[in-house]
DNA sequence: ATGTAC
């Protein structure tokens, strides 16, 4: 097992012992803990897990989550009229004319965020860090870009669901059908990504462009002819990745270049630093609802759920810019750019209805 | 993170 954070970075120690169990697992090889490393339900989240055995439980129910970026351009960014323009994002699209293989009966599902730590945003190009790799990315200070960051939804929970149900934390029976129902579920959520950042595109009057990054954080593949687990783990073999923050501070995309020691895999998050239990009774007590639905970075946040502010508010995630210093201490990545938030959709903001 | 049960 190895632990990409420098002793400064504080990691829980619930985490360290879920990487633990892990590793004690049959056919384990090797687990590659990332600096956004926090205690998951059963397995630790911001960890890549090669075995050679497949265990559906280390890839979770939500599979194929990911974050994408995308460039949008829009004539006069303001904030506040933008944060009232945006979709409702927990209404799904018409499927209807969706020109993609869709799995029956998930199509209802489609277009929508869900709820937890998934997001929308827009967001600003605040520093260039890399100029030659940001200019090949077409990016420069101050472009907008939207930021989208959802999974697979039901699909995924309930693939989850069927495997758990007859084998517990055990290992798949059936490889190949878990994986064809795994790619199943992450194609649909790169999908689902690409729906939503056309939706609040055309909502805000401009047009939705290509994906510039696209990866995702809760997969396994088979890489040495073993079986790649990451869990809030991006692919860092040569990609490009958006390493998010908050909902108040800044994110980064990096230049991901992460050998076998990191099971070729870099951190998606600041990573949980509180329990939304914690988040939510601490956050009480700190915060107002009205901070935080406007940022430090004067973003606003778009969450008819008071709860789910609390459980998301900036100070309940550790600090992103410690994620990347580790990052590019134990060389698995290099920051290209910062964006900071401008709107964040989180869910449709009920006192506006 | 999720649908579902409490």
């Amino acid at each position: 097992m190895s632990v990409f954070a420098s002793p400064s970075s504080w990691i829980e120690s619930d985490a360290l012992d879920q990487c633990h169990q892990v590793a004690a697992l049959d056919g384990m090889i090797h687990v590659a803990a990332m600096p956004d490393l926090h205690p998951g339900k059963g397995a630790p989240i911001g960890a890549a897990m090669s075995s050679r055995v497949l265990y559906p439980f280390l890839v979770g129910s939500d599979i194929g989550c990911g974050i994408a970026v995308f460039p949008i351009r829009i004539k006069r960014p303001v904030a506040e009229r933008l944060a009232a323009r945006f979709p409702d994002l927990d209404r799904p699209v018409d499927p209807a004319g969706i020109d993609t293989d869709i799995p029956a009966g998930y199509a209802e599902q489609l277009g929508t965020v869900g709820r937890g730590n998934h997001f929308v945003e827009l967001a600003r190009v605040h520093a260039v860090h890399d100029d030659a790799h940001a200019a090949r990315l077409g990016l420069d200070r101050n472009d907008l870009v939207l930021i989208v960051h959802s999974g697979s939804r039901g699909l995924g929970e309930r693939i989850l669901r069927a495997h758990t149900e007859v084998h517990g934390a055990g290992p798949a029976a059936d490889v190949g059908a878990y994986l064809s129902a795994h790619d199943e579920a992450v194609r649909w959520g790169s999908l689902n990504r690409r729906l939503m950042a056309a939706r609040v595109a055309d909502a805000l009057g401009a047009a939705a462009e290509d994906p510039i990054v696209d990866e995702c954080h809760n997969s396994v593949t088979v890489v040495d002819g073993a079986y790649l687990h990451r869990k809030g783990a991006a692919n860092g073999d040569g990609r490009d990745v958006l390493v998010a923050g908050t909902r108040g501070t800044p994110s980064f995309l990096v230049a991901a270049h992460a050998g076998a020691d990191a099971n070729y895999s870099v951190a998606h998050g600041a990573g949980r630093k509180m329990s939304r239990a914690d988040a939510l009774r601490r956050g009480k007590a700190k915060h107002t609802v009205e901070e935080l639905r406007r940022t430090p970075v004067g973003s606003y946040v778009v969450c008819g759920d008071r709860q789910l502010l609390f459980e998301e508010a900036p100070t309940a995630y550790k600090k992103i810019e410690r994620v990347i210093d580790d990052l590019v201490e134990f060389k698995l990545a290099t920051p290209v750019v910062s964006t900071h938030p401008v709107v964040t959709y989180k869910t449709a903001d009920k006192a506006r209805r």
